[in-house]
DNA sequence: TCTGGGGTCCTAGGACCC
DNA sequence: TCTGGGGTCCTAGGACCC
């Protein structure tokens, strides 16, 4: 059953889906196929999430306000995003990979990477798997795979970057140096605005540039952060796929239409999200312990204001008592004038799995799980007049 | 151009304990 | 009386990623 043996100095894929939320918008309505579709917030405030490649001819970026995009392509055909549909999609994106490999680390609904290195003996080599991959994925959900391979995770993932649309890179290990060096600094995997700034500032322009550099100069001007680049820039990277990893924290934000003013009105967003956030907890069979809040004013300036509880909790009342405490703690410490609140976040870290006895009583009684939201104990209290949330200032 | 929503990781200071 | 040292936890802020 052996295949012969190729090139296996490259083992890790990168796999990343083309445009994946506008092309999954396009399967869904088939008659978008070939148009600049622009998925994105379609607010005032919006920003693009995704867009086909279609739309980039226009410039449409990801993250760009949605307002500028609809300047830039006024034929664009622009789409709120629908979660559900891409999770969906991601899923069976998934069962693909986790066919290939038992080594499937997802980083984000439309990639993952795939280790092959205890799967070389199904393929000739980790090129011709990633083709197979591709093929794979199309057939089975129509969506589009671009694929890096190379030695570690850092180069993979730079390599799908490159071989983006529809295409796959392969960084052969003796080939690292070259395929690195005249790469912009921006390329590196944590190297954004501020640290572009930094590596300016020291003349360092391209990837061969850091590479040259002294590991202990790089050090000296961004700590930690600067060591591990010393490392990425000479095609270092010694992290492992990880496969199940679970998640550090949960939470849910809003930024709003207009900035809120009104604290009846902010403690009213208080109420939603952590009633999203407790749901999705829940959901997971998850608890926390550290409760956070976001706050965005006008301004753009963000606050983060935490509190550890005693115990863990997955309750929405227990989490929106802590946001409503933060949040008065808050606005009492500001002049009265300097709160015009454009978004509110709540959060849950310091989470674990719930002791296996709560889920059996969530499997023996599904409708008291499911009646356990806190809109729905709001609602039980004070009466559907209570979503207008004043009864619950009341109450206090 | 007027800046989303979901996350991760790092740093730094202070409290607290031994 | 004139000031230890190490470790851990908590909080706040910031950079970065998709």
């Amino acid at each position: 059953m052996n295949k012969p043996s190729g090139d296996w100095s490259s083992p890790i894929l990168h796999a990343d889906l083309d445009a994946f939320y506008a092309s999954v918008e396009t399967l869904r309505d088939p008659s978008l196929r070939g148009r600049p579709v622009i998925v994105g917030g379609t607010s005032g405030r919006g920003v693009v999430t995704s867009a086909s490649y279609e739309a980039r001819r226009y410039g449409v970026r990801s993250a760009m306000p949605t307002a500028r995009a609809r300047r830039l392509c006024p034929n664009g055909v622009f789409i709120p995003p629908t979660f559900g549909a891409y999770i969906a999609r991601s899923r069976e994106v998934k069962e693909v990979f986790d066919a290939f490999s038992v080594a499937v680390e997802p980083l984000a609904l439309d990639e993952a990477f795939l280790d092959l290195r205890r799967a070389s003996r199904l393929w000739r080599d980790p090129a011709t798997a990633a083709e197979a991959l591709k093929d794979r994925v199309l057939r089975a959900t129509g969506l589009v795979l671009s694929v890096g391979v190379a030695p570690n995770k850092f180069l993979a993932k730079l390599a799908s970057r490159l071989a983006k649309p529809d295409g796959i890179l392969v960084v052969r290990a003796d080939a690292v140096q070259e395929f690195l060096a005249p790469l912009p600094v921006g390329q590196l995997w944590g190297v954004g605005e501020q640290t572009s700034i930094v590596l300016q500032r020291l003349g360092l322009k391209t990837v061969g540039d850091v590479a040259a550099c002294r590991p202990a100069v790089l050090e000296n001007a961004l700590g930690a952060h600067g060591a591990a680049l010393a490392l990425l820039a000479r095609g270092c990277d010694s992290r492992e796929v990880v496969p199940g990893q679970v998640a550090k924290s949960v939470g849910a934000e809003e930024t709003f239409e207009t900035d809120l003013v009104e604290p009846v009105s902010m403690l009213g967003a208080l109420l939603k999200l952590s009633d999203r956030v407790a749901s999705r907890l829940r959901g997971q069979g998850i608890s926390g312990q550290t409760i956070s809040l976001k706050i965005r004013l006008s301004t753009f300036e963000t606050f983060n204001r935490s509190r550890t509880l005693g115990q863990e909790t997955d309750s929405a009342t227990a989490v929106y008592r802590v946001a409503q405490e933060l949040l008065e703690r808050f606005i009492d410490g500001r002049p009265p004038s300097g709160c015009r609140v454009r978004l509110l976040g709540v959060s849950v870290a310091n989470l674990s799995q719930w002791p296996a006895s709560n889920q059996m009583v969530f499997d023996r009684e599904p409708e008291w799980a499911a009646a356990e939201t806190a809109l729905d104990r709001v609602r039980m209290r004070f009466g559907e007049d209570a979503l207008g949330f004043g009864a619950l200032l009341e109450d206090g």
